[in-house]
DNA sequence: CTAGGGTTAG
């Protein structure tokens, strides 16, 4: 017996001097076989477990578990000392710690007592393990055996209901917290605040909040990011003041969640007021601190300060870079941002996309897609967003062959199935005229993924290019999947003008007025054009008159409508008033004041407002411009002067203009230009036919719409 | 002595 007890204390001493040494496995090895004999001091296991799990060894935490599972069963529980309860709770700790929820849950299941700690353990093992539901029912479990939850345990089912975004349950637990009188215990009350944060009910998160009596820094960090995270940067910045107010030192997450929020609110004064404070306190060296404040400020269109900040750091990260190029080439600055590109040390995926989206929102679609030729050239990576930007420069640049080219690509490297990339390719499909493939993705490719985005690129296709039929039939299907918008509408309004549909282009007004839709300038200028198109001009004045703007587009519209239903002089009159009122006219509008003269014969004005455009205003004129002085002259006899123009004009005139000016010299006779204007006539091809126009579908309609009296907003 | 928060750029 002396001999045994002398060989127990040798193995004790060699174990903790093992564990003392760090030497886990040389200590796993001298636990004694599982006869049931002897025990380890409890002290001793717990110490042997802090080291398991420190060291993440999964192995070394099954052979401790087994090792009491074992020592335990054998042990008869009269004579000797039964192992305690807590070693058990440790090593479940230690098993899921290790990676092994599922270890940890068997010994859980084979343990002879269970205590509030062995079902805290196995709970709060679920949740680190990202199973909270298997934790939720845990907790349910442990309540129908009468296991009073401890606070500890609580917070860790809160936690739970967070990840599944349980309010119900958070609610009940709630509830519970505020009966146990737990308000004292921060943790718990931050975990409280953080759940109904992450379910989105800010109100009951700042309720729980302003309920902590003594808010840690990480309260504090919870509830700002959680009102950042909603959306309520502005919320998330009154907070982060009201933490310094109250002598909170914020942590460095903290700091930079209050700068993000005022980046997205585009609260530049709160965000300088915070860069100050970050350097009087010292967190301006924080890296990922100086990152985002350069960001904040190119984001908020300070880009001297994001540049300042930039050119005097230190280390210019990637991160960093990314944002003063994706700030400069956002102010139109596209060459600066192209030299910071270059200057970078490395790039990365996102910031080469940077760049690339930098191009294509300068409009500089050429430079994007020279960009794209480098990248591949310079590294194998790309995703969605790449491909995205790319095929955006192609749709601007109504590149269908590329295009084509890059759906092939996208289709071949997997990335073909993200919502964005299909919705630029129906786009880029829609706007280069192919509708049929914007189509075919559209109806059969794209599923439940598309959205009203996808849908009002195929309106606006076909609206653009003459199927005025299909867009509205479009815009029926649409309605029972996706909320029209008012880029819907304003589609649909030009299908109705461009065929002449009064009955429903009312419809769709009628439409947009009951269902409480803002009338922009944008479906201003699409009701004018509609009513004026449709014949309707006291209603397209209204709508013009309805609100005052100092949008061209509009004045366009209603000038041209003043030429469609013969008020020519009344269009020149707002051709005057709108350039009266500080409105800069453009190609358009100077179209329409052409336009208008026809129609009323001012031969000479015309021809002064043609001069007017290009001296006053530099705006080279179109074809159209070249073919309404053609009509100008022609329709009016001014046949000398007809002549003198066709000869400066500096391009050879259309088949269509010669056409024109051959009809004119019959009338008024001119032999000389006539003759020239048949010679060439007959060398160019015939024209086509004119399409037949089929009759269109009817709108979704009410009853109670009284398309005669609209009301008007 | 177990529980709460969490990393900037497209």
């Amino acid at each position: 017996m002396a001999a045994a007890s002398a060989a127990a204390a040798s193995t004790v001493s060699a174990i903790s001097n093992h564990v003392a040494a760090g030497n886990l496995f040389a200590a796993i090895d001298a636990l004694p076989a599982c006869s049931g004999s002897f025990l380890l001091p409890a002290s001793l296991y717990a110490s042997l477990l802090r080291l398991v799990t420190s060291r993440r060894s999964l192995a070394a935490a099954r052979r401790v578990a087994s090792h009491l599972a074992c020592s335990s069963s054998s042990s008869p529980s009269t004579s000797s000392p039964s192992i305690p309860t807590f070693l058990f709770n440790r090593s479940i700790e230690s098993l899921a710690a290790c990676g092994s929820l599922a270890d940890a849950r068997e010994l859980f299941d084979a343990m002879p007592r269970r205590d509030g700690g062995s079902w805290n353990a196995i709970i709060s093992a679920a949740s680190r393990a990202g199973n909270p539901e298997e934790a939720l029912s845990l907790f349910s479990d442990m309540n129908s055996v009468g296991i009073r939850p401890k606070d500890v345990t609580l917070s860790s089912v809160l936690a739970c209901c967070a990840e599944c975004l349980d309010l119900h349950g958070a609610q009940q637990l709630h509830g519970h917290i505020a009966k146990r009188d737990f308000q004292s215990n921060v943790i718990l009350s931050t975990a409280l605040v953080d759940v109904y944060g992450k379910c989105l009910l800010l109100a009951d998160a700042r309720r729980a909040f302003d309920d902590i009596l003594q808010p840690s820094d990480i309260s504090w960090n919870v509830i700002i990011r959680r009102y950042l995270l909603a959306g309520m940067g502005d919320m998330a910045a009154h907070m982060f003041f009201r933490m310094i107010w109250a002598g909170v030192r914020p942590l460095v997450f903290t700091v930079t969640h209050a700068i993000l929020a005022c980046r997205d609110n585009y609260a530049l004064k709160e965000g300088r007021c915070i860069h100050t404070f970050l350097l009087r306190h010292g967190y301006e060296h924080h890296v990922h601190v100086r990152s985002s404040i350069v960001d904040m400020y190119a984001k908020c269109g300070d880009i001297d300060a994001a540049q300042r900040l930039f050119n005097l750091a230190p280390m210019k990260d990637v991160v960093m870079s990314t944002s003063v190029v994706s700030g400069l080439a956002a102010c139109g600055r596209i060459a600066d941002a192209k030299r910071v590109f270059d200057g970078m040390e490395q790039h990365n995926l996102v910031s080469w996309n940077a760049m690339l989206t930098g191009y294509v929102r300068s409009m500089d679609l050429a430079g994007a897609l020279d960009l794209f030729q480098q990248m591949r050239q310079e590294t194998k990576e790309l995703d969605a967003v790449t491909l995205g930007s790319v095929l955006n420069a192609c749709t601007g640049l109504l590149d269908l062959g590329k295009g084509e080219e890059l759906h092939a690509f996208a289709f071949k490297c997997g990335l073909f199935s993200y919502p964005f990339l299909m919705n630029a390719l129906v786009r880029m499909y829609s706007k280069c005229g192919c509708l049929r493939s914007a189509e075919q993705l559209l109806l059969f490719e794209m599923g439940s993924e598309r959205d009203s985005y996808s849908w009002n690129s195929l309106i606006a296709g076909y609206e653009r290019h003459s199927m005025s039929e299909a867009a509205l039939h479009a815009l029926r299907e649409m309605q029972s999947e996706a909320k029209p918008s008012q880029s819907t509408f304003s589609s649909a309004l030009a299908a109705c003008a461009n065929i002449f549909l009064l009955k429903h282009g009312k419809q769709i007004h009628a439409y947009i007025i009951r269902n409480g839709y803002e009338i922009d300038d944008i479906l201003q200028s699409a009701l004018v054009d509609m009513y004026s198109k449709c014949g309707l001009f006291d209603y397209s004045t209204r709508v013009f008159e309805s609100g005052l703007s100092q949008d061209v587009i509009l004045w366009n519209s209603m000038i041209f409508g003043c030429a469609y239903n013969s008020k020519g002089d009344y269009g020149l009159e707002l051709f005057d008033e709108m350039r009266k009122q500080g409105i800069v006219p453009d190609s358009v509008t100077f179209l329409g004041a052409l336009v208008s003269c026809i129609c009323e014969g001012h031969v000479g004005l015309g021809r002064s407002y043609f001069t007017l455009m290009t001296d006053e205003y530099s705006i080279v004129p179109h074809m159209e411009h070249y073919e309404c002085m053609i009509e100008l002259l022609g329709k009016h006899g001014y046949m000398v002067e007809l002549e003198d123009f066709v000869d400066h004009m500096p391009f050879e005139p259309t088949a269509a203009m010669w056409l024109r000016i051959f009809d004119c010299c019959r009338e008024y006779g001119n032999k000389k230009l006539g003759e020239r204007a048949a010679q060439r006539i007959n060398d160019s091809k015939p024209l086509t036919p004119v399409r037949f126009i089929e009759s269109a579908p009817d709108y979704e309609c009410s009853d109670s719409d009284d398309v005669e009296h609209l009301p008007y907003c």
